[in-house]
DNA sequence: CAGGTGATGTTGGCAGTGTCAACATAAAGG
DNA sequence: CCTTTATGTTGACACTGCCAACATCACCTG
């Protein structure tokens, strides 16, 4: 035991963080075990406990995190750039492609059993990303349209197209030859707007 | 202790079955233990593992019987009736309905993590109702159309979009005064397959 | 620069979990 | 009647989240 290791971690948080989201993703959810965590990163079983007040507390953490990088990816597909053409298909792929890369971060922010939606940052930054798709939808609906309400209806029912894709897919319950279903996505959306 | 303490439970698998999906309804999937459900239902902590091999396979059985109910009332909502007008609009009803009064066996059968897919009856069931909603769509689209690719999209849409909209009702995500979502949905599908 | 104070990490322990091995009971069938 | 077999029980093990008591160290104030 050389005098440096440090008995201080210096940046456990971050690292708890990080070692399980990466843990989640490749042995699931239900296998996390916060003492397992602490002992890959080289900490004593109750370290954890400085940081967050419970495994449930650290799975909110997580599950914000997630919404913000999901908001911060949507916000980045929304910028100017060569495909702002079909800008709404943009923003729905790079959704699934979040969902795709990160399925199991994906199912826990909406889990709800419930992680999620507690929490100021999480309502925060679904916030956010929920903001990229109305303005997208917005803009696509602006040439003179109905209510309101019929507005919310119609980026409600797209959030609900995406989301429900972004399921059967991480959830193995596409058959295997539907790579086109993004773009069917596409068709879709434009057929409901006309 | 009488005599008449039976010995022998006589229908624990199906008292198992039973309790489980009441308590995963009103305590959440992840406080699920076995230990206390065989508790309730007065038999000793391991009695279960003479009906199901482990934890998961009860889970596994469980999203079966789901997958079960599910196809049973799609089946019906398919069946001649008053309403024979607006089928697929009486199956995503349907459909909707089975996850909001059972939004956790819905989760679960949908989880995985991971349940349902490796079961026989899983598969079994859950192509049972998938078979009504192809149908459905079917029906609504056979006034002469393109390519089966492009049918089997039509139906994958269908089912993202009723399946999305299920996840977002069933974890609470929706703002509280969009009753109206079911309808939206009808009329979303009425302009896609036009 | 001394010393105390608060944030961070450790040790030991408790109750609860899934699961296995060994044993007990009772229903069924020759 | 007696054995076989399905079913249920007991005891134990390794593991978990979590709490209380203690250790270490960085930092601030005198």
């Amino acid at each position: 035991m050389t005098k440096t290791d440090h008995y201080h971690h210096g940046a456990l948080r971050e690292a708890l963080l990080d070692s399980a989201m990466r843990a989640i993703e490749s042995d699931g959810l239900e296998r996390l075990s916060l003492r397992d965590l602490a002992g890959t990163i080289g900490v004593s079983k109750t370290a954890p406990y400085r940081h967050f007040a419970s495994k449930r507390a650290l799975l909110e953490a997580i599950a914000a995190e997630g919404f913000r990088l999901l908001a911060a990816d949507l916000e980045r597909s929304e910028e100017p750039g060569p495909g702002t053409a079909d800008r709404l298909g943009t923003i729905a792929r790079s959704y699934i492609d979040f969902a795709r890369s990160r399925p199991a971060l994906y199912r826990l922010m909406f889990s709800k059993l419930g992680y999620s939606l507690e929490s100021e940052a999480c309502r925060l930054n679904s916030g956010r990303a929920f903001g990229v798709l109305v303005r997208a939808v917005d803009a696509r609906m602006s040439t003179g349209w109905r209510s309101v309400e019929n507005q919310e209806a119609v980026i409600l029912s797209v959030w609900a197209l995406v989301h429900g894709w972004a399921g059967l897919l991480i959830d193995g319950l596409l058959p295997r030859q539907i790579p086109a279903a993004e773009e069917r996505w596409a068709e879709m959306v434009q057929a409901f707007l006309s």
